[in-house]
DNA sequence: GATCAATTTGCAGGTCTTTGCAGGCTTTTT
DNA sequence: AAAAAGCCTGCAAAGACCTGCAAATTGATC
């Protein structure tokens, strides 16, 4: 096998499975590890693959290590999108924080007039920009971890209050654990919003979807809606339909 | 899987979920939880996560309120200054908003321990930088003007605290009306403090020292001490001293 | 086809990276 | 204050890497 070719071969390989193993390469091509070795460093000097330690990387992985600002920004943007729609004048709203609520309040239409209860003080922030929205918000002790008020008293004042809609910045979700989050304090809010909203409303990109942490907020079905990213009736929300949630 | 590979996906998680624990993902990827800390820290060290003990956080997530120009910032910080020294470890303190308790927020010592209530979101955003501080957040509907929260729901909550100590952003003071204000909501929410506070501290820019406002918060024997830029031993301030007012 | 220079390959050895673990220390939790 | 969890340091083994060199291969030329 001629050296152009084992490059060839060892490029597509990168580019097909977005990594591969000097050892590997080694044995499937036959050649000793040292060949592999100076391939891989040739093509990375050509700027084609990236070499580390142990074997070597497609560019593209590249991008995905170089995070952006907030994650996935355009995914939550259009969420927020598709969330907006969903509040009329004079609703009483309940929503936690996290980032795709901070894009939430963003996208509100400036002429809504509605009451929105939070315990997020990034999400107030946002919100007092409106001119037309009446903010309450939720105090208690306030989590430097979540960055939104958690304890008795919240869990107290949220269920006293009878709101229309509720909206959950989501961290998992599956159809067999329900919604799901890392932290207790954070839970047992969620938990209070889901309790006294007559609809709730989760928030998450498809990335999310799928995926299970530790602790339960709540069942599927007490979600009543599901907004992603994406359409509707892509097959990674299939699921969710069948369990009868709504999904946008 | 490679070590890039990893901080990959480490990465993605922690973007994901906003907060990992260590232990976590090295049962995910099957490695020492050595390896994860290594990995967390060089991440960490790359700027991309923020190091916790017991995992990290996402980078993104804790954004901050850019601050605005702020007035007469170097008297407002010597004020700070002063003020902080009145704080000691395990007190209950309370404060309202306004750009001088900003600057108070900032001054505190990083190992002082104490509790800290607060209507003002500003102020809280900026405890939360603290490591040692519990925050209390008083909720209720969110004054867009004031940007802390006001009401007979705050009032109420604030009248049920005892704290030691309880620094007033200070609008306007002169000797026959006291301290005053120009918002009804806020002056409630200041007198409710003033009700309460073992000692009552105000803090005001030498330029205030002698006006007055239109809505009385209480009388000038109320406030136990008055904190200005200037030296206490100054003109403007003798008034003051000789009403029984301690002045630093 | 034979020859020779240039390139490529494999190998030996020594070095550097990565990883897991032990022991002692620090932080957090109870 | 005690117990648990997490962290740090140093260390050792495994694997990957590098350097230099000699053997093998290539290909250009006669």
């Amino acid at each position: 096998m001629l050296k152009k070719e084992r490059q060839a071969y060892i490029l597509r390989q990168v580019n097909l499975h977005n990594r591969v193993l000097s050892a590997d390469l080694s044995q499937e091509i036959k050649v000793s590890e040292d060949t592999i070795r100076r391939d891989l460093a040739e093509l990375a000097d050509m700027g084609k693959i990236i070499k580390v330690h142990g074997g070597a990387l497609s560019q593209g992985y590249h991008y995905s290590l170089n995070a952006q600002q907030i994650y996935s920004l355009d995914e939550k943007r259009r969420i927020a999108q598709k969330a907006a729609t969903l509040i009329e004048d004079g609703m009483f709203v309940l929503t936690t924080g996290g980032t795709t609520i901070i894009e939430l309040a963003k996208a509100l239409p400036p002429d809504l007039k509605a009451t929105f209860f939070t315990v997020s003080l990034t999400a107030a922030v946002e919100y007092m920009r409106h001119p037309n929205i009446e903010i309450i918000l939720i105090g208690d002790k306030l989590s430097k971890n979540a960055q939104i008020t958690v304890g008795g008293e919240a869990q107290a004042k949220i269920r006293q209050i009878k709101a229309d809609i509720c909206f959950l910045g989501t961290n998992a979700i599956d159809t067999t654990h329900g919604l799901t989050e890392n932290d207790w304090e954070v839970m047992q809010i969620k938990k209070a919003m889901v309790s006294t909203a007559q609809k709730v409303v989760s928030l998450t990109i498809a990335e999310k979807v799928n995926t299970a942490q530790r602790i339960q907020v709540c069942g599927i079905h007490e979600i009543h809606t599901l907004i992603t990213e994406l359409s509707p009736d892509n097959q990674l929300l299939k699921n969710y339909i069948k369990e009868g949630l709504e999904v946008i």
